[in-house]
DNA sequence: ACTGAAAGTCGTTGCAT
DNA sequence: ATGCAACGACTTTCAGT
């Protein structure tokens, strides 16, 4: 089971990725051998998923961030999983998630500008059998951007 | 500027944010110095933001993800301010995007169960003044959680 | 800008507790 | 589970192109 030199080892990975394990050991008050061999098991259980670089958008050209609300036309199995499998595979696609109310998916997709949104939305969301509905929000300020949660 | 080296570089590191800088240099085909150099430049302009261990919030009694929609009753500043500098401090918060179309914003809270964010409406988000309409939105499935976007 | 080499630091394993 | 010690691997800097 996960304690309390775990949560707090996580709690720094989470804000640095790529801390040096001297000094994550040295934070958590740990050796270096323990509190390495703490972090691989982490790994190998799944609770640290990935180590990951996060990026600028609008210093990289994909600084237009749309939220989508989707409807499908009919809750049955076949819809779900194209809509889902073809989610899956869209790399402007960051985030999808399906939701309890009025819309059956949440969407977050990272795009260049107006015109490739367009694009993205007549080629790979309209072609889909079973989509009823699609509201596009555009974002106009990221308020907030976090990966960590309370551990 | 950016050139082809940089965005390799980049789209290897969103993919895994702790390989060594000898392997990223290998596979971008530069020497590890010239590498690391390009790496530090990105950090330093900010391209390259942090660096974050992903976790999984269903290991860490963080399993339950909302979507909420929140309207303002008022659109002027005094509320607008008082009500990102509050999402800004909030843990529970991981993502809040100001929107254009019927809600003035989307967030995305991660809390441990219903009793945890019965809670966190009631003591952080109903408190505000001039929050009007709050839509709350359950996570039935992470259909897909990605913070790599296309370079 | 880049490479290659040098020096220092770190990751990783084995062993003992 | 832990710490210590050793070795190989890696990071980081610097001189030279």
């Amino acid at each position: 089971m996960i304690d309390q030199y775990d949560r707090r080892i996580l709690r720094i990975l989470q804000q640095d990725g790529r801390i040096t394990n001297q000094q994550l050991a040295q934070q958590v008050d740990l050796s270096a051998a323990a509190c390495w061999r703490r972090v691989k098991a982490m790994e190998e259980s799944g609770v640290i998923q990935r180590y990951a670089a996060l990026l600028d958008p609008r210093q990289l050209e994909q600084g237009l961030t749309v939220v989508l609300m989707v409807q499908l036309s009919q809750h049955n199995r076949a819809y779900r999983d194209a809509f889902e499998t073809r989610v899956k595979g869209l790399s402007e696609v960051l985030q999808c998630y399906a939701l309890t109310g009025n819309a059956d998916f949440m969407l977050r997709v990272q795009v260049p500008d107006m015109a490739a949104y367009d694009r993205f939305l007549n080629d790979n969301l309209f072609t889909l059998e079973g989509v009823a509905q699609v509201q596009s929000n555009f974002a106009l300020r990221e308020v907030k951007y976090e990966t960590a949660f309370d551990i």
